[in-house]
DNA sequence: CAGTATCCTGCACGATACTG
DNA sequence: CAGTATCGTGCAGGATACTG
């Protein structure tokens, strides 16, 4: 068996393992559902009003993105900052922690790109397959 | 070109942007669902059978780790194997690209323990907390 | 503009029984 | 042992209407 690097999977018995599961399932629960990714990346783009996400994510509907907002907000992923103008005009903003899912979705692309080439019969070129300019 | 750190949101407009989502969903769409992540992590300790998996995950019903299993497969993570010996053995294995998610969780589970602090309260001291206007 | 309030539907998942 | 087959349910998500 190959020494990986520090693989937490390596020290642990099966029932430590629910327990360090745990994690993971936080990590994944925090980008669940079928629209927090898309919002967190349009966030990404810079401070968004409401109806302009909303016009940047085809198909979402008013319920789906206030529910998928006060979602990411209380996992503090994202802010809401309301400005007392006329009409009230209602901000939102990564937080640091938000923006901190940046690497976290570089990863997630990475290994989805070696998937879909994995799956799709192409397996030579493993290291290839960098953003194209 | 070390640009390895660089986020691929940065290069983007928003009509790419769609697009350069999807190898992040097929990564979040590999481990989807409720028991796809305990099967994989309970194979990572080793090669097992159906009814070894099943005991080791607590109240996962046979219908939905055959289920289970049977989507791993179609994602090439999970490799199927059957004995003819009787009674017949069926032996479940991560194939080579199954076992290349064992760097992604641990990716994940990091976040996961960062987010759960970051949750709690408990900002370390690395990071500023980001309350300002 | 920035959302709620209702109502509705499909599908993920569960319970239970059965089989080669 | 290694699974199907059937039936049932909850809830994520959608459609549409309304509001301060």
């Amino acid at each position: 068996m190959e020494a990986k690097q520090e693989c937490f999977v390596e020290k642990l018995n099966h029932s430590d393992c629910a327990k360090s599961l745990l994690p993971v399932r936080d990590a994944l629960d925090a980008l669940n559902g079928k629209w927090k990714l898309q919002i967190v990346i349009s966030l990404m783009f810079g401070n968004k009003r409401f109806t302009q996400i909303a016009k940047e994510i085809p198909n979402i509907t008013d319920k789906m993105l206030s529910k998928e907002l006060r979602d990411l907000e209380a996992h503090q992923l994202v802010k809401r900052t309301v400005y007392d103008s006329i009409p009230v005009v209602v901000e939102y903003t990564l937080t640091e922690h938000g923006r901190s899912l940046r690497d976290l979705i570089d990863v997630l692309r990475s290994w989805g790109i070696k998937h879909r080439n994995q799956v799709m019969g192409k397996v030579e070129a493993s290291e290839a397959e960098e953003v194209e300019a």
